[in-house]
DNA sequence: GTCTATAAAGAGATAGAC
DNA sequence: GTCTATCTCTTTATAGAC
């Protein structure tokens, strides 16, 4: 894959509002193409398929996200305080990119089956989250759960059904999105117990 | 799509490996003939394509655990108990189709796609879980998040990824498999800041 | 880099006999 | 219900000129 140039990096995103509601599979690169206005020999010239390109899209939002991540992982704060950001910012970026959201997420089956966006998706969602949840069993402003692992899961769980959700739902509904990310986290960090 | 016998319906999830590995979308309907013992012409007879085979293997799964879920809502006790069991059918039916899970995890674009299986995949998930938050809110046994959908997305989220891990991860590991339902909800319910 | 035209192969789906 | 054979169509991908 060649260098893609910024100009026609931004023309791809016009299609994936096409990708998202059919999925890859039924998009032709001839739509590709006509919805861009990136020519098709063009697209050929990049990339060496369909899947590249798709791919090529979600390496470039993993990428922010994953740097953003690692931002929010040095504020001030507790623990809980720093989970709280980096979730932040892995909801706000994925519902940004509302249709390139539904396909991955639509379509995890070939991401998994990708090494290189795996790792991508591990630096933006499982490392950050499992590296607080360390930490802040460590300094006691977060709860042992005695499993990282299961905890990131319960964590990133909610965040990729909610986007996921939110994807699906037609996106008539202007409901002031409130705070998504706020309501969410606020749910995992508490549980669904009552508090004593 | 004519009632499809049992004896063909069994055969079909010999196919399942195989899909869940590389997509259905590579999946050629040969290989799927092939690999049940099933004729060609005979899937054809039964069904309108392979999207309508996965689709039928699906619904079947969905059907099981919405029966079982509906039976583990009247259970004794408190309603974090019946959330608890609900949350323990889903996980041990998914887990147990593990091919089934991972295929149907990893082109959730294509269940979204199709109205009869959204409605299944509510009514295993969805409607149980959020019956039962709603329920405990109202006797106190639960805490009122006072958004039963995120409160719901909260829990299945984490059901799902950390299926779709398991199913991702190779089989090799016979890992005692432990008690991941029991723990997961655990941390669902008690979230993870400590408890005073 | 972009165009037009085309190769060419794959795979879904069916026909018609048994 | 199942078999073989085949059709047909789509879609990817490339060739070669500009």
């Amino acid at each position: 894959m060649r260098s893609v140039p910024a100009q026609i990096a931004i023309k791809l995103h016009q299609a994936l509002p096409l990708i998202a509601e059919q999925g890859l599979e039924q998009t032709k690169i001839d739509e590709i193409a006509d919805t861009t206005g990136v020519p098709k020999a063009t697209l050929y010239y990049y990339f060496s398929g369909k899947e590249e390109i798709l791919a090529f899209l979600f390496e470039d939002m993993l990428t922010a996200i994953a740097d953003e991540a690692k931002v929010a992982m040095e504020i001030e704060g507790t623990s809980a305080d720093r989970l709280t950001a980096v979730v932040g910012v892995q909801i706000r970026r994925l519902v940004e990119n509302r249709d390139l959201s539904a396909a991955l997420v639509g379509d995890l089956g070939r991401v998994t089956r990708s090494s290189a966006l795996v790792e991508s998706l591990q630096a933006a969602f499982y490392s950050p989250i499992e590296s607080l949840l360390i930490e802040g069993a460590a300094d006691g402003s977060l709860r042992d759960t005695g499993n990282p692992m299961l905890g990131s899961m319960a964590v990133i769980g909610p965040v990729i059904i909610s986007v996921l959700m939110t994807a699906i739902v037609p996106p008539d509904a202007d409901e002031p999105d409130d705070d998504v990310a706020g309501d969410l986290i606020a749910i995992i960090l508490s549980g669904l117990l009552p508090r004593g």
